[in-house]
DNA sequence: AATGAATGAGGATTCATTCAT
DNA sequence: GATGAATGAATCCTCATTCAT
């Protein structure tokens, strides 16, 4: 997941995903890190400004690789259903493969100790826009029923993050059928 | 929304709460609640174990509360429809007039900074097993496809919760005509 | 030397103090000043906003009470001369009375760990203008050549600075003989 | 000022000398020196054996380079009070032409970071004895009060040291008629 | 019940020094 | 000789919690 850093900020990012998601930022120390990671605090600080920045680079990653596996096989010219369908499934299977990753942006997503800039970079270079795009060719299709397109992206991701996570802890369980069901109903909640 | 404690209880509860929205938990000193709230340290703790027990209570009393709303005039005798969309609805209104308890429960109800036992009680208590069993009648009536009522309640949710999160950030606009299309994108996403 | 602070202060300024003299600034950590004075961290940062709080106000403090014994005695009418001479013989005094005090201020007179501010109100609080007015006197009673006041006063601070540091690291002694030389060919470098 | 040294030792030397004045010693880091000076810490730590000698190091040749000037045209049979204000003069004019050199000196003659070792080198090998020498050749000759040589020479030194300071921070002005009036009282402050 | 001074372990971060390249 | 990444002890400071008043 974070193959475009080096070995020592791989390591020293991939630790402090598992400990936050382990224990919670605050329980997450800089010498937590440093033991579980095996680099010195010292190297920590080599290559990280600060334990704020190790947090951004963090979410940058994770958003980052997601948007891509997110996209994989979205711009083509099939039809709108089959690219709409394979990109939501393409989010289920990403966050259920990555559940740290998953769980890391559902929860600092809003948070302060993210910075905004970080956020907004976020935004603009991940898959929020071209779905969006989708959704409102849908729209002037006449497949869709009129919508704010945002509104109806926003509403499906929300239905994805939360029974992916009901699934992670084990509260219901995302195999195949129910990833179809649910799709299904994502076409059907909005189709003419 | 804490009228249940008494004068100290509802201040340092209302403190702390206003205290993570702005800042977050980790930035959140006993020092700063007690100077915030007027109530001195050694006061909390007489009202209060520790830092911990305010935050499970804050989460307990933000979640009894909003059952409470969610609920209301929830069994009746009225059509499905009727009493699962009010109930949807009492969620948005309630997560839009508080938005501070609503931000809190989101980032907190994965946090394991909240014991088991406060989160086990608060679903049990909560409004989602009521919910599921309408999703459940209403299978049986043949009004939704065959499908885990667990699973439906979790998109539903998950989309309320992705829409009003947007909206609290300005991303999106959440007015009549919003709620009105998304209550009825809900009952069209499972209706035969 | 502290009798205006209370007791937690007082410790606090008197070890850092002899800490300071005897290990230097830099070798003077919190943790020693706390173990040494007994007083805890925590406390000492109660009182305290800063480890740089802690200097200045030590710095205050030692620039205080030397403000008040150099100018005991000093707005009189006696004669120009007795009067010059009792002021520099408190100095003298008071300096190896309480090396420390004399020692740290001689060091950090010039420290950027001291705040202008500081340095502007000690300046003018001090003995240094007083002492000034009364060379101007002199000048005007055709006692002393015509100088810049400023001058003759640096001039003879310096002087007995520079005599006193030798004295405490015994590389001279200043018995009473010694001091009077002194005073004398003080008076005796500008007169007439 | 470094001139003995080789080309890393001296960038080394006057990097470090800049910044102990502009920053303060604990300031001053290796890092922050390698910096600066365009050479790598692991390089500096060939040509010393840690920071300690380096400030050591910078001690001794400042000290070293004064004494130079300061006793330039001194060993001559010119009249006593020629050779002795010449000298002064020397420490005057090399004060305000190299004032990070004088401040250091200043500052560090009487910390405990400068061994007492390189202080005692320092002044054997200095003016101060030479200095005394012809004081005590002066009073010899009756020109000057009997007194103890070392005191009179530490009377002026802090003279000069005092107004130099002053003039560096621009509380008086040190310009030729004041140089003068200060040799001038000099040779008044002690003589018959 | 109420106060807030006192505690000290633990936090993030720095920095002199080493050593493999 | 030269480099600068790596180390980890030590720095200043915070903060949940206690307890004498």
């Amino acid at each position: 997941m974070f193959d475009k850093y080096n070995k020592v900020q791989k390591a020293v990012l991939e630790t402090t995903l598992a400990l936050i998601i382990e224990k919670e930022l605050q329980a997450t120390s800089m010498s937590l890190i440093a033991k579980r990671s095996g680099i010195s605090t010292g190297s920590i600080y080599h290559y990280f400004e600060s334990k704020e920045a190790i947090i951004n680079e963090l979410y940058k990653g994770i958003v980052s690789f997601n948007g891509l596996v997110v996209l994989e096989g979205f711009f083509t010219d099939e039809p709108i259903r089959t690219r709409l369908e394979r990109a939501w499934e393409n989010l289920i299977r990403v966050s259920l493969k990555y559940p740290q990753g998953f769980q890391f942006i559902e929860q600092y997503s809003f948070s302060p100790y993210i910075y905004d800039e970080v956020k907004q970079a976020a935004y603009e270079e991940g898959w929020c826009t071209p779905l969006e795009k989708v959704y409102q060719e849908a729209i002037e299709a006449k497949l869709f029923r009129p919508m704010e397109p945002k509104f109806m992206v926003q509403m499906h991701y929300g239905s994805i993050v939360y029974t992916v996570k009901a699934s992670l802890s084990h509260y219901l369980t995302m195999d195949e059928a129910a990833i179809r069901a649910l799709l299904d109903s994502f076409w059907k909640s909005f189709s003419i």
